[in-house]
DNA sequence: TTAATAACGAGAATTTTTCCTATTTTGGGT
DNA sequence: ACCCAAAATAGGAAAAATTCTCGTTATTAA
């Protein structure tokens, strides 16, 4: 069950929503990679009403078009970014943190792929795993 | 809540039972990068009385270990891979299937990250995604 | 204004994952 | 071979994450 086949066939047309509007503002103006729920609690306070569907909904429509990346985690809910641009992720084994990685794609990697094994590569995602400065310093002490 | 902090300490003394070395068989039989569900139903046959559980707490034990892999996928249930080689991926954004990708890490990238951004890479993950060949093929006559 | 329909909120339903408990298995000494 | 404590198991409950349903409301274009 993958979100989005490619299909470019009968897009509905959109209806701005508040709700929509503030879920992606909320996004744009954090650099913390939230959850669903996070993104839920975030804005309850101007959404008295707000509920999680909705939410969710509008979610998977920003990620649709493009606006809102899905960061898929290796332990826990996914995770949501704001940020259209390409980039890639630093994740934090201990304390689960991301960061943007300011640094793109390695020139001939996807090209190198599509020559090798038949296939249409749309995008190239890079996830760095390991440990951030704070929890490096506090683990180095015990370990190492 | 991430998975394994990067303490060395108390490691349990494992015991070998049936039951790990008949998921990670199957795992290391497998090209697929199953779901734990689809490896707990894989091995109904073999064990009428396995249960998920079961099957969740080895392969957490064996993602521990090393000897698996964990791939959380944007969209749907965490996906297992029995190769313990470092390698990457390529996901079909159609059909969800999981390739294997025949080369490694490219030169310099983690040394990049660390020389940027005081922090400590343990390891690069990339993930290709796009269309596999099969679905590329009936595909490409529709919208391209 | 009105018709068409996208989106909403609430909550039910599903799916995915973890946790708990009594019972069984394991490996290391006897 | 027998005993023991630690570790693992099945099974089911529970929690967490996500999707779906449905009656209602909001948005858009005509």
């Amino acid at each position: 069950m993958p979100t989005n086949p490619p299909s470019l066939a009968e897009t509905p047309r959109r209806h701005r929503t508040r709700q929509r509007e503030c879920i992606l503002g909320w996004l744009r103006a954090t650099e913390s990679h939230p959850t669903a729920a996070q993104i839920h609690s975030g804005l309850a306070g101007d959404f008295p009403g707000l509920s999680l569907g909705t939410v969710y909904r509008n979610l998977e429509v920003l990620v649709g078009q493009g606006q809102v990346k899905a960061v898929p985690s290796v332990a826990g809910a996914m995770r949501y970014d704001g940020n259209p641009q390409p980039h890639h992720h630093f994740i934090c084994e201990v304390c689960g943190q991301i960061l943007d990685v300011p640094f793109g794609e390695p020139r001939g990697l996807r090209s190198r792929l599509e020559r090798e094994m038949d296939l249409r590569v749309r995008r190239v995602s890079i996830d760095f795993l390991g440990l951030c400065g704070d929890c490096e310093a506090s683990a180095g002490s015990l370990d190492e």
